[in-house]
DNA sequence: GTTCTAGAAC
DNA sequence: GTTCTAGAAC
């Protein structure tokens, strides 16, 4: 009989690497404590279970996985995670650079098979300070034009230096060896809503919202 | 990250 | 009175 003691992230880590260990789980007895904050199950871990859930992969290789964002903020908005286990750009290093281009290697390969490519435009790039645990690569259209971007926060996040470019951390890293973000990025998500196309300036999101119907071309 | 909702803004 | 935002969520 084995004996595992530790939090479910250690004790789950474990279980998943030891085919002894499944085997033989009947005779196994699991300790562990699950601290709210830790637990698999909290909000902020939710990418990690989302990434291993074939229903909603829509490309998967032997480096990265790509899933829909589960609350798009346009019309296309994919995010792309790797299979390794990495928190944040906080971790990045410069061992992770051929794994950022390859992730920004595959966000190009899922615009390119995008039937609105030609009438969209697309970004790819990480926000500053994710909500997310798990290292994501957004690939969304421009058109904004989704029920579930309702915030200032949301707006902000993807249309001010908030939103990091895939190619720009990438040379970041190459240059730096790892990645330094703006002191003050949290207060970009305060600024005034402001068209990402004209910098018209707006007061509300519903008035936001109606202005960029002016930009659609269809 | 979202939901919910109190009260600010209009 | 209604629309809209922004902070708590144990």
């Amino acid at each position: 009989m084995k004996i595992i003691i530790g939090n479910a992230c250690e004790v789950l880590e474990q279980m998943k690497h030891c085919v002894f260990l499944k085997s033989a789980l009947q005779d196994t007895l699991v300790f562990f404590f699950m601290s709210h904050s830790e637990h698999l199950g909290h909000w902020s871990q939710g990418l990690k279970s989302a990434m291993q859930d074939p229903k909603v992969q829509v490309y998967k290789d032997e480096k990265a996985v790509v899933i829909k964002d589960k609350y798009p903020k346009a019309r296309y908005h994919w995010l792309i995670l790797p299979w390794d286990s990495i928190s944040s750009l906080k971790s990045v290093t410069r061992e992770h650079l051929g794994l950022l281009e390859h992730m920004h290697a595959v966000g190009q390969k899922m615009i390119q098979q995008c039937p609105a490519k030609e009438s969209l435009e697309f970004r790819l790039g990480y926000h500053a300070i994710p909500s997310m645990s798990q290292l994501h690569l957004h690939v969304i259209s421009q058109d904004f034009d989704s029920p579930a971007l309702k915030t200032k926060k949301h707006w902000n996040s993807f249309t001010t230096e908030y939103f990091l470019n895939s190619e720009d951390v990438i040379e970041m890293v190459r240059s730096k060896g790892k990645v330094t973000v703006n002191d003050h990025a949290s207060e970009l998500l305060k600024l005034p809503l402001r068209c990402h196309l004209c910098k018209q300036q707006l007061s509300t999101i519903p008035q936001l919202k109606e202005h960029l119907k002016k930009h659609w071309t269809k």
